[in-house]
DNA sequence: GCAAGGTC
């Protein structure tokens, strides 16, 4: 009877290799799949006391993600609004992972078992989720088990093998939510601000303006302290110092007070200090105790990154792309990991026998090798990777590769050392009734030092003291200082904020920083001897935008973003279900967005700090953006509020204007190339027929693609659904965007009325909307549009205020009232009808 | 063109 067959599937190609070599005792068939750095292991192995066949590969991170229908993938085809709400799609990332995904559909018809041996953290359980997936479409009755693990060390994996578990679905949906969170609140806002900024402060070039939970907090961080730096008051301060000399050593005591920060408190203490003269110091204490200083923990992604700015002076994400090849050559183990403490059964001897033929620290390594390995243990594990170590002696590297191995290397024998020795001495000397108190060093281990410059401790000569002897000293002086500001944030200090707030993974926060860099948020600057992080004008405008608007927990504060993760941990246990923390935070964000949208006078207000504005019709142009609810959108309009084209990017988007009324005679646009004609037809609207008394008409436009749509500007309210056809087909029903637009109120009526009501609310502020939209727009039209019948741009502007009225008239000198020419418009006549 | 998370 031929033996069951296993599946075996891990997170990456490295891992897969390990327990090959693991479970088969290095006696493996490898076989390539359609992506060379796949590979397929084949072995024999025993499995409660039964042989099976084994086969085993991997993926490579991820394989599936989310993304928005193709309808909504060009930045003007919908408003920002409609992401928080639109549906979604999973697909899979891209060619070579539909490889992957073919190479494990083909082996799941074979066998009878899949075993999971993704990474044993929350993103693995989902790329496990992903595996099983694929394998349960090739084979629906596939029995699936997923290995458990917490290094990739023979009685670790043979562990894992004999005793597998299920996979957490709980950790796999919270993935899902997050995946989901991210692409809706983050394309939102991307959107939102790039397109409505850059059109107002044209100075912003076509620079993307992006919006990300972690990258967001990440430029927080950095503004935070450049303004810390910026705002600082120096104060001044007192102190008594004494310095004394003996044995031809200047030895300085230190007032026990510190300092003071009134100089008259300071001055009387000093002047009774000096009244006796001489002045007679006693040594009260004298005290000599072993210290140490202590090696360092075993070394994390985070710790390279730290380490590589500020020793090595490399970038964090150039040190991780450095690692990365470190790693697939073969010389250091996974370079991502948040592990500061080496399993008990690690293997240490073998590694560091390796080192012992290097000129520079073999004679350290072999040192080690009589000796009894302990390393120090720090709190962090990840259960999927052990901290970084050279796993290779490697030879003939060059540059920055030779210097991150070197790194590597001595770090890992100084976490195999002991800590530094020393004596410290403290002696306490007494004035009147003043204390003063010296230090000083004397190393007698310097042990991990010896191979590990990195770390800096110096014996710091003490000449005797007696206890009780009295002398005089050399000097004792009242000195003013003044406080100093604290430095700007270098990169190995954003690192550890980040990390320690929870923004970003070990694998993705050299990410965040490079692209609050890209993006020209942040810059770097030398000074002297470090790099530091300043926060450019864009950067301080948008973080000064957003946080003018004062909402209660800040986007660019790292609350935000912890609040959300608590949320997936709540997933994670069990407490909460996905649907409730989605509903729950796109909620949250979309109130968010709308509460931006309402303020955005505060926004616009923290760029004009910075930028110069190129049009004061800021508000008309957040409008446009935020009511794109389709390529070609038709824009509703009472009776008197006719329409105007506008140009945003390549898509010709019809507003509302003010037009006096529903006079179409000599109502025309210049006409842009893609439309053939534009039509006003008498008809009456099925939706407006409730109310005889409007006039209802339908506006028909048709593209020289044959495309048509067809809108009623009549007096529908808040049945704003337009129709949208093509003509070129015999189906004229309705687009799909309808479809989507149902569903998106189908996912959840409540919050799309409270959209609604937001945006309403907001138009008291924002002017663009108001004749477009709902009863409120009915009444303006009739109140300002009737009166000023004729007078296109002036009535407008005496009608809704003076910021719109004004870009049109001459802010920008593109009329686009009745007969206006638009020069963003080409000038072939339009057929218009009436 | 847009997020953050895997990984090569």
């Amino acid at each position: 009877m031929e033996s069951e067959k296993v599946l075996c599937v891990a997170e990456k190609p490295s891992v897969a290799k390990e327990i090959a070599k693991i479970l088969s005792g290095n006696r493996f068939v490898m076989r390539n799949s359609r992506i060379n750095y796949i590979k397929n292991y084949e072995f024999k192995c025993q499995l409660n006391s039964k042989e099976v066949q084994v086969i085993i590969t991997s993926v490579c991170g991820h394989i599936n993600a989310l993304d928005f229908p193709s309808q909504y993938a060009k930045w003007e085809s919908c408003s920002p609004t409609v992401l928080f709400d639109a549906p979604i799609i999973k697909k899979t990332i891209d060619e070579n992972a539909e490889c992957i995904r073919e190479n494990i559909f083909n082996i799941a018809h074979s066998v009878s078992h899949l075993m999971i041996w993704t990474d044993c953290d929350r993103e693995g359980e989902k790329i496990g989720s992903d595996i099983v997936d694929i394998c349960r479409m090739a084979n629906s009755d596939i029995v699936v088990s997923r290995a458990r693990f917490s290094a990739i060390i023979p009685p670790q994996i043979k562990q894992a093998w004999e005793s597998p578990v299920q996979l957490d679905m709980n950790q796999a949906e919270a993935v899902n939510t997050r995946m989901e969170l991210d692409l809706r609140i983050g394309y939102a806002f991307t959107r939102y601000q790039t397109l409505g900024l850059r059109q107002i402060f044209p100075e912003l070039g076509n620079g993307i303006l992006s919006y990300g939970s972690c990258q967001f907090p990440t430029l927080g961080f950095v503004v935070e302290r450049y303004k810390a730096v910026e705002n600082f008051v120096k104060e001044k301060f007192w102190k008594i110092h004494v310095v004394v000399d003996r044995d031809d050593t200047i030895v300085n005591f230190n007032w026990d007070k510190g300092v003071l920060f009134n100089v008259n408190c300071c001055n009387a203490i000093y002047c009774d200090l000096m009244m006796d003269q001489p002045v007679i110091a006693t040594v009260v204490e004298v005290v000599t105790k072993e210290t140490r200083k202590y090696k360092p923990f075993p070394l994390t992604t985070v710790e390279l990154q730290k380490a590589g700015c500020r020793f090595l002076h490399i970038s964090s994400a150039e040190i991780m792309k450095i690692a990365e090849d470190l790693y697939n050559k073969g010389f250091i183990s996974y370079p991502r990991t948040e592990t500061d403490q080496f399993d008990h059964q690690f293997n240490f001897k073998d590694l560091i026998q390796a080192q012992s033929q290097d000129p520079r620290w073999g004679d350290f390594a072999s040192s080690l090798l009589d000796k009894r390995i302990t390393t120090r243990k720090g709190k962090h594990n990840d259960q999927a990777h052990p901290p970084i170590h050279p796993v290779q002696y490697a030879t003939g590297l060059t540059g920055k590769e030779k210097t991150v191995y070197e790194f590597v290397v001595r770090r890992f024998l100084a976490c195999c050392s002991d800590d530094a020795k020393g004596n410290e001495t403290t002696v306490k000397i007494k004035i009147k009734e003043e204390y003063f108190t010296a230090k000083g060093l004397v190393i007698t281990e310097n042990n991990y030092l010896d191979v590990y410059p990195y770390d800096r401790w110096s014996d710091k000569n003490l000449p005797n003291f007696i206890l009780n002897e009295t002398f005089t000293p050399k000097e004792c002086t009242m000195e003013e200082g003044e406080t100093t500001p604290p430095e700007y944030l270098t990169e190995a200090e954003l690192i550890n904020t980040m990390d320690k707030n929870g923004i970003g993974t070990d694998a993705t926060i050299h990410e965040h920083i490079k692209k609050i860099i890209d993006r020209e948020y942040v810059e770097k600057q030398d000074q002297g001897n470090k790099t530091y992080l300043i926060p450019s004008n864009l950067g301080l405008a948008i973080v000064e935008g957003y946080d003018s608007i004062g909402f209660n927990e800040s986007l660019t504060k790292p609350l935000l973003r912890a609040k959300m993760e608590q949320n997936l941990k709540e997933i994670c246990e069990g407490t909460r279900e996905k649907n409730d923390v989605l509903t729950e935070n796109v909620n949250k964000y979309r109130d968010m967005f709308l509460v931006t949208h309402n303020n955005l006078q505060l926004l616009i207000g923290g760029f004009a700090k910075y930028f110069t504005s190129g049009t004061d019709d800021v508000h008309r142009v957040f409008n446009d953006i935020i009511n794109v609810e389709n390529p070609k959108l038709v824009r509703w309009c009472r009776d008197s509020w006719p329409m105007y084209l506008k140009k945003i990017q390549n898509n010709w988007i019809i507003s509302c204007i003010n037009y006096p009324n529903c006079n179409y005679d000599g109502f025309f646009f210049n006409s842009p190339n893609s439309i053939k004609s534009i039509t006003v037809n008498n008809e009456v609207c099925s939706i407006c027929s409730r109310n005889p008394l409007q006039p209802v008409y339908y506006l028909t436009i048709v593209y020289r693609t044959n495309r048509i749509i067809r809108g009623c500007f009549g007096g529908c309210d808040d049945n704003m659904d337009m129709l949208l056809s093509r003509s070129s087909g015999t189906n004229n029903k309705p687009r799909n965007i309808d479809a989507d637009s149902n569903s998106r109120r189908g996912r959840g009526s409540g919050s799309v009325t409270r959209g609604r009501s937001s945006r309403d609310d907001g138009e008291n502020d924002i002017q663009g909307t108001r004749g477009s939209r709902g009863s409120r727009g009915s009444r303006v039209s009739k109140r300002g549009g009737r009166g000023s019948r004729g007078r296109a741009g002036r009535g407008f502007t005496s009608a809704r205020g003076s910021g719109r009225g004004r870009g049109r008239g001459r802010g920008r000198g593109r009329g686009r009232g009745r007969g206006s020419n638009d020069g963003s418009y080409d000038n072939e006549p339009l057929n218009i009808d009436k």
